[in-house]
DNA sequence: GCGACTATACTCGCACACGAGTACTCGTCG
DNA sequence: CGACGAGTACTCGTGTGCGAGTATAGTCGC
């Protein structure tokens, strides 16, 4: 269903959209996606950067507009987007929002092993994570709204950014509750299982028959 | 913040909570591994797998238990945890629960280039994903809420899948109502823009300042 | 006018993830 | 009874992501 892109690495959708405004060299592309925060502090990769923007040229995405240097400092090269990036870059983007696609996020991962620790410690360890993502989020969501210039739909990831943040915490703050008031079916036996060190088997069995329907 | 860990691959994690149980080899972890749905459908990589494997055996996670074979098959490797392995198992889990990471959705990127897009299709494109969410999001809770008899924890984490995705479907819906009843804030300009080929200048400051400041 | 520091603009090479291939075996169906 | 397909248990080669390094240019103090 997912077609297999030519350059893969999402990136590339970033480099794309910044050099379809004006023709410019890799270096300001970078500048220019930091400084719009596109990179949201996770700091371009340079290494990525140039690999990316050399394989999008070779696949025809990029042309090589001309090259200029100031003095003696190393080259730069300068970049348009052809016709056939512009193309891909749309595709691209209709495949990103219309193809829902399951992603493996590593808290998720983390949850799926949360019975190599006991109860309390989980409920100690939900309430550490839960505590830094409310003063983040809190922080995050007054930033955005202090931001009153700019039309909503340019900042449209960011708030898609805080809403699922928004229900990670809820949902946490729900489990962390049906932890601490043992409210949560099966707490009695995630205890014995962690205190005694083995499942009793007919659960044993029962995950493996059961989880193995589940998730389509 | 994040402890760089000698094997990253989050399917080292699985592997280690797999062979906790009792020594295996390879094959059979997998075996193990997609009759829970650990996978959820995605099928494992078996060019990872012995990479992993063999990665968290050369640091001491694993332990080489002895070797059989049946006839002249490919001799199969039965490998141990050892103590360090329930360690890195242990600390690794403590650190995917109680520090939240950002993360890069797929979903997210394509917002943040949704400009490239008009509105019209935008809300096309959205609709369409919103639909395919939601008869796979009812698919999914609905096999859940069959599975009467394993206790919820041992199934944490595909209810945490399921809250955010329901997360979403609620998110999406609500901006796709803002598109087609054009309340969205900036409305206006995303169609000018798409029509015209070229953003205010004005705004496209605005967006550069601003986007800047938010998200810390 | 010079040394230290930061910003600019890349390059290189390793390590790792993964897909596709291999080779053998067992069950079964005509 | 032999052929074929599905399962078993890996191996290997390729691509590519990314960190760390490099080299020059402005800039600011002293």
């Amino acid at each position: 269903m997912v077609k297999r892109r030519k350059v893969s690495n999402l990136l590339g959708l970033a480099v794309l959209s910044t050099v379809s405004a004006r023709p410019m060299h890799p270096y300001e592309m970078a500048s220019l996606m930091r400084a719009r925060g596109k990179d949201h502090d996770m700091d371009i990769k340079w290494g990525s950067l140039y690999t990316v923007v050399g394989n999008l040229q070779k696949h025809g995405y990029l042309a090589v507009e001309g090259s200029t240097r100031t003095g003696s400092r190393p080259e730069r090269t300068l970049y348009r987007i052809t016709r056939e990036g512009r193309e891909e870059l749309a595709d691209w983007v209709r495949e990103l929002i219309s193809v829902p696609e399951r992603e493996q996020p590593r808290f998720e991962a983390g949850l799926s092993v949360l019975g190599a620790l006991g109860p309390d410690e989980a409920a100690r360890l939900l309430a550490e994570r839960l505590s830094v993502m409310e003063r983040e989020l809190a922080d995050d969501r007054a930033a955005l709204e202090a931001e009153t210039e700019v039309p909503r739909i340019f900042l449209i990831e960011s708030e898609y950014d805080l809403a699922m943040r928004d229900a990670e915490v809820v949902w946490v703050r729900g489990l962390l509750t049906e932890i601490e008031d043992g409210t949560l079916p099966g707490l009695d036996l995630w205890r014995a299982f962690h205190d005694t060190g083995r499942v009793p088997p007919e659960i044993a069995e029962l995950a493996e028959r059961g989880a193995s329907q589940e998730q389509r």
